[in-house]
DNA sequence: CAAGAAGTCCGATGGACGGTCGGAGTTTTG
DNA sequence: CAAAACTCCGACCGTCCATCGGACTTCTTG
């Protein structure tokens, strides 16, 4: 009854879902724009969209700074990043150790959603990938 | 305030996970024998092993069936099926559609993980995947 | 600078879920 | 049939998310 390990700062409850999710749409909001992108459809006060993207600060996936006298928030994380820290949490949690599992939980899954065409599209992923990893390693950052 | 997306018959609490855990690794028991598994050691009463397995079974993560006068539990998916579960709920919540940004998350994961080792594993189960897929599918499965 | 308006944050409330267990019910055993 | 063992049901507590009202700060305006 003390910590509960899980994927402590990745649980997300549907609002902050949303609330990310306009965030990685518009990019940086204060409180009431996100309210109008996502408060207002719902019928909810502005408020609560404050507390959800604090909640989300809190969690260290938002970023903040003051412009007047109102926060402006940011996602920390981009959509893809996120992806990866859920995945990476779940091979820790769920891993069978070796990471063999994981692997080819994910290639059934690309073949189960996508089909041939995206598991060819995975294949070139990874080739570019491998290629670069040898090709060059100066730097081509951003 | 009514249901919660997210991944409702996925969030798993320590215990379960550790319930869960322990059903993979030892096959089908009974509260009690789970509780020799995990209870002991966590210094905590039968009961509340058995909730967990209630809970468990709940959600559909295990089937159970009376011997005598006990249900004996065990886990309705792999370790692996698991894993391709939450990745797909992870793909549908934070997915951007085009189902690109997962992949290439993956393929980061993979990288950042096990290195080009892992990457080359990964194009290896992805080319039988191909092969077996193209050549014949006539029902290996059991 | 003072008054008014606008907007944000803090704190409290309600519902849901997991963890925890005591007590009731059933089955097994002699 | 009585005793013993074991399980399941229901209740309680703490935590987390969703929700909002009230207080505070800041901006605007004369």
């Amino acid at each position: 009854m003390s910590e509960m390990v899980r994927l402590p700062e990745l649980s997300l409850g549907e609002l902050e879902q949303a609330v990310l999710d306009a965030l990685w749409a518009c990019g940086p909001m204060n409180p009431n724009e996100v309210h109008a992108q996502v408060g207002v459809a719902r019928g909810i006060s502005t408020n609560t969209v404050s507390s959800a993207l604090k909640r989300l600060w809190d969690k260290g996936l938002l970023s903040r700074h003051k412009v007047s006298h109102a926060y402006v928030y940011e996602a920390k994380l981009t959509r893809g990043e996120l992806q990866r820290e859920l995945i990476g949490a779940i091979a820790t949690q769920f891993g069978d150790g070796s990471g063999q599992g994981l692997l080819a939980a994910f290639v059934d899954l690309a073949e189960a959603q996508g089909g041939e065409e995206t598991l060819r599209r995975l294949e070139d992923l990874i080739a570019a990938r491998l290629e670069q990893s040898a090709s060059a390693v100066d730097g081509e950052g951003a």
